[in-house]
Parts: structure tokens; sequence; C-alpha cells
DNA sequence: GGCAGACTGGATTACGCGTTCCAGTCTGCA
DNA sequence: TGCAGACTGGAACGCGTAATCCAGTCTGCC
């Protein structure tokens, strides 16, 4: 459930709804590649070919627009995340092969669409930081939903944690992606990711 | 080893270096509380009592100061961490119950000192960026020394990577600081490094 | 087919903020 | 005790940028 109806259209005409994606999408594009401060109002116009007076019609000023951009990352995120099947170690390591190569194809520029707001947000902006919270916890439930059902198939221990293990992964995911973007280098995401996946498989079914 | 010694007092009176090093510790507290690009020249000349020309006496402009708190934070940060001694899974314990209630009663504001640094300069200052992949180096280094000597004496399986340990170990800890920085609860770090010490744990040498 | 309101364009404004300038005072050293 | 240069003060400048304004054109609906 996202907090509201995919960005309330009210009143907007089909082509109006158009345009205002279309801003939102540049302006995410703009503030991954050089952060919330360094994107210009001015950028955005320009590279969405759009006005001015279209862009404060649709958004009332600029942190109105970051906070839309901040639910289209979310959304965006969490719902390739729901492309994979964490409920077992086959498909944590698929994620994980994933989740690597993506940030290699980047050359570790940019680091985390969502987590890289929570840096630049938090602070400064209450209602982006919550927003961005809610777009966690519904990450956060993608991984708990598989390795709960990863514990209900017998495949993980009674003992073990899924909810807190599902958050400590998304931390490790966030920091390893943090460490890489500041080095240019995997290594530290692939370190994060491959030690949670080889908790997970400590606790594990398999040899109980 | 530091990128210069600490900061080169090249031809500065000693009353001009005190003035100096409380412009940066100043500085280093107004960009932690309000991040990089909110944090005003004026609002460093007003807290730390100099006037423009003062600061601009010490560092060329906004990005050389914007180093120098890097530079100072990482001293801060990673001279701090030397206090631990990470040879044995009690004194990781001991450091996991230390940045918790550190950042408890900071109420999750500011995120990291230096992570949160990184995300916001990563994609905008190249020399920043390299000078905080330094800093985190160091940091890295402390704790692998510590899983490194946990290896040596015997308390860690010889098949366990301590390198990788400490580098994932690294990594869980920024995302969970960066967790907690947004959803304002302690709760993401405590997971992040328990499942991090989990692991450790499992990989100890006491059942071999 | 007309009109209300959604939508567009571009010029203009207002101001925050980094940076510079000049005119001084203090201080270590020969 | 003089003087070079480290150090200080505060006013002033100029640019980048968010935001406004007004004068339009398009479009769905009765």
């Amino acid at each position: 459930m996202p907090t509201q109806p995919p960005a309330a259209p009210r009143g907007l005409t089909r082509k109006g709804q158009a345009t205002r994606e279309r801003i939102v999408a540049t302006a995410a594009d703009l503030i991954f590649e050089k952060g919330v401060d360094h994107t210009t109002i001015d950028d955005v116009r320009t590279a969405a070919n759009v006005s001015s007076s279209q862009l404060y019609h649709y958004f009332d000023d600029k942190p109105a627009l970051v906070r839309a951009v901040v639910e289209h990352q979310a959304d965006t995120i969490v719902g390739g995340q729901e492309q994979f099947d964490l409920s077992s170690l086959r498909g944590f390591r698929k994620w994980r092969e994933f989740v690597v190569s993506y940030e290699r194809s980047l050359n570790c520029r940019g680091g985390c669409p969502i987590g890289s707001l929570g840096g630049q947000l938090s602070e400064t902006d209450q209602d982006a930081r919550e927003t961005l919270a809610v777009g966690f916890k519904r990450w956060e439930q993608t991984i708990r939903t598989g390795l709960r059902s990863m514990q209900e198939l017998g495949r993980l221990r009674r003992q073990a944690d899924p909810d807190k293990l599902a958050l400590a992964t998304l931390a490790a995911l966030q920091g390893g992606l943090l460490l890489s973007q500041i080095e240019r280098n995997t290594r530290p995401l692939e370190a994060a990711l491959d030690a949670m996946i080889d908790l997970i498989e400590s606790q594990s079914a398999k040899r109980a």
C-alpha cells in the first residue's frame, strides 16, 4: 500500500499527468546524478523541456518536487525488488549478483537511489524523511516476506529471527552501497551482502 | 598515514592555528547537524566568531573548508574507534553497546559523521571523496586488526576471512546508522551490528 | 460552439550566499 | 625598536537560483 493512490491525479488532464510524470522522472535522474542541492529547478526545466510556470503549475515549490521524486524512487526501487524471490539461498544469491552488477554498471556512481536521498534530506526535510522511512519499510517488508517463507518452508531454523535478519540485510545493502560509492569499487557491497548470506546460511535448517 | 601531516601548519602562529582549529571544529558541528549545503559560510562565521576575511585567510574557499572538515571528522572518529579492542567477541559487544547508546543519545540525528558526508560529497567533490575513502580505509583497518588478532589468538576459525568480515562490519555499521537516521530509531543499527556479531560468533573457533 | 479551467511560455523579481576588498592591528624576530 | 607578515574587521559586490507574474493557447464538457 503506497502512501497515496499513485500521485493524486486531482483534476489533471491525461496530457498534464504525462507532463508531470516526465518532470518527476527527469528530476529523479538529475538528483540521482548530482544530488538534491546541486540540481537546480532550471536543470530540471531544461532537461524535461518545460517552462518554469509549468513546473510551478504542478508543484508548489522545490521541496514539493523533491518529495514527489522520493515517492517515485521508492516505488521504482521497491517495485524492482519485488521481482526477486528471496525464499531460498539461491534466490538471495541471484539477488546479490543482480545488485552488484547493477552497481558495477554505474561505475559505483550515485549509490542507492533512495538511500542517498536519506543522507541528504533527513536533517532538512522532515516530510521527505518520513516518506523515505515508509519506502524503506516497504523494502524491508519484501525481504522479510522472503525470509519468513524460507522459515515456513523449513529452510531456516525456527530459532532464527527473519524480521531482524531482514532489517540487517537492508542495512548491509545500504552500507555496502554507500562505501562502494565512496571507494568507487564494488568490494564493500560484495563483502556486506556475502556476509549476510553467510549468516543466513549458517542459520539454515540443513544441518539440523 | 594521513594524507598530509596533520593540516600543514605552514607559517601559522600558535594563535592562528587555534583560530583555524576553532573554525574547522565549528564547521564540523554545523555540517553534521545541517549538512554541507545548508551550512553557510555565514553560519560558520557567526558560530565561530570570526570575520569572513579571517575565514578566507585560512581557507581558499568553501570546498577547501569542507575538505578540512572531512579530515577533521575522519581523525576524530577513527581516533575514537581505536579505543576499542576488537580482538574478542566481548570487545565487539562492548563496541556495539557504545555505538548504539551514542546514536541514541543523539536521538538518531545526523547519522555517521563521516558516512553522511560521503552521500553528500561523493558526486560533487572528487577530492573530498578521495579523502573520505582514505578515512574509511583507516577505519576498516582498525576493525581488521582486531579480527586478525582474534584469528591469530585462535578465537576465529582459520577458514574465516578477517579482511572481508571487517569490511562487511563497517558496511553494516554505516547502513545501520543511515537507516536509523531515517527512521529515527536505533533498531536498524542494532539489527545490523548484532547480525555481524552473530556471524563472527558462528565463525569462532570455540566449537572446532 | 462557447466557456471554464487546465495548461503553456518567457520575462522579471528578490534575495541568499560565496567571495572580494581595503583598511587596519597585533606579533615574532633581527 | 622597527618592520614584515600574520592576523582581524566589516562593508560591498555579483552571481546563481528559487519563485512570481501576466499574457496567452489548448481542451473537455454542457
